[in-house]
DNA sequence: TATTGTTATACTCTATAACTATA
DNA sequence: TATAGTTATAGAGTATAACAATA
């Protein structure tokens, strides 16, 4: 009885545990290994691109939970490393549509590989059932606390 | 056959997704909520020095991921906020060794119920068994990922 | 007036390189 | 010479506040 009350706190203080070490053992990797021109950040945001083709910053913003100027910034770096194409939004000329350039889809791609080459070596130790626990309980907790989705244009 | 090779990759692809997403939404909590003085990296190392009462400068960097000088600038300001004292060591005077303050141990308590409690909110909803398999799985990404143990003084 | 985005400013996080002090 | 840590410097990530342009 007790234990039901317990566990979510439990698995919370479980969480403040272990996100925070994994991310920056993803930032080490990402910095020293074959894809040291992505920020975990940039990645992030090139991946949103990818698959929301002339989405609006104010969606990236939302996605990566930044703020409006946070983004902008964000994004005018990698427009300005050529990943990137950033022009103003036809019917509403306050908006901005972005896409990958080729450059961007292949260092991104480069990225995704590097990443999960990594990662799965240090789980390819793992029992197939714990694995398979462990990609839903991630999935899981990503639909709890992803943002609402993205309208399409 | 074939899943079984997958596996980890899919696994791998599920972390890079989740990982940095929770990150945000742990960071964004901390700034916004009852606990904006302490900054994520901050908390863990008043994690740390509060599980290693006396620990060294290298042990804190080791723990968090960090190069030396970044650890140092790290503990520089907790040091300065009075959450973390540190004094030269006594038998090796090049080494530091590092404790929380009462401040600094009130704090860090403050910021592990906010975010427990944060977090324990989002995941009520869930199913007991799948609490469990998620402390599970977490808790083994984290012994898989986490930096070889300190030795004690 | 409300919305989309940018600019200005400031602070934290993180790194590399060069340095000091101690062993 | 090797080790523990700091200082100097630089760049990215993030925020708030103030602004410009469009609707």
């Amino acid at each position: 009885m007790k234990v039901h009350v317990a566990q979510p706190k439990l698995c919370a203080a479980e969480i403040l545990e272990t996100v925070p070490l994994l991310m920056s053992v993803l930032r080490a990797h990402s910095r020293s290994a074959s894809s040291p021109e992505l920020s975990i950040p940039q990645f992030r945001a090139l991946a949103f691109v990818g698959r929301n083709q002339g989405g609006m910053l104010c969606d990236v913003a939302s996605f990566l939970g930044l703020t409006p100027p946070s983004a902008s910034k964000l994004i005018d770096g990698l427009v300005a490393k050529r990943l990137l194409l950033r022009y103003a939004g036809t019917t509403d000329r306050r908006s901005i549509s972005l896409s990958l350039t080729a450059a961007g889809r292949k260092i991104y791609e480069r990225a995704v590989q590097s990443a999960e080459k990594f990662l799965a070596d240090h789980l390819s130790q793992l029992a197939p059932s714990v694995l398979e626990e462990m990609r839903h309980s991630l999935e899981v907790l990503r639909s709890i606390f992803q943002p609402l989705e993205v309208r399409k244009s």
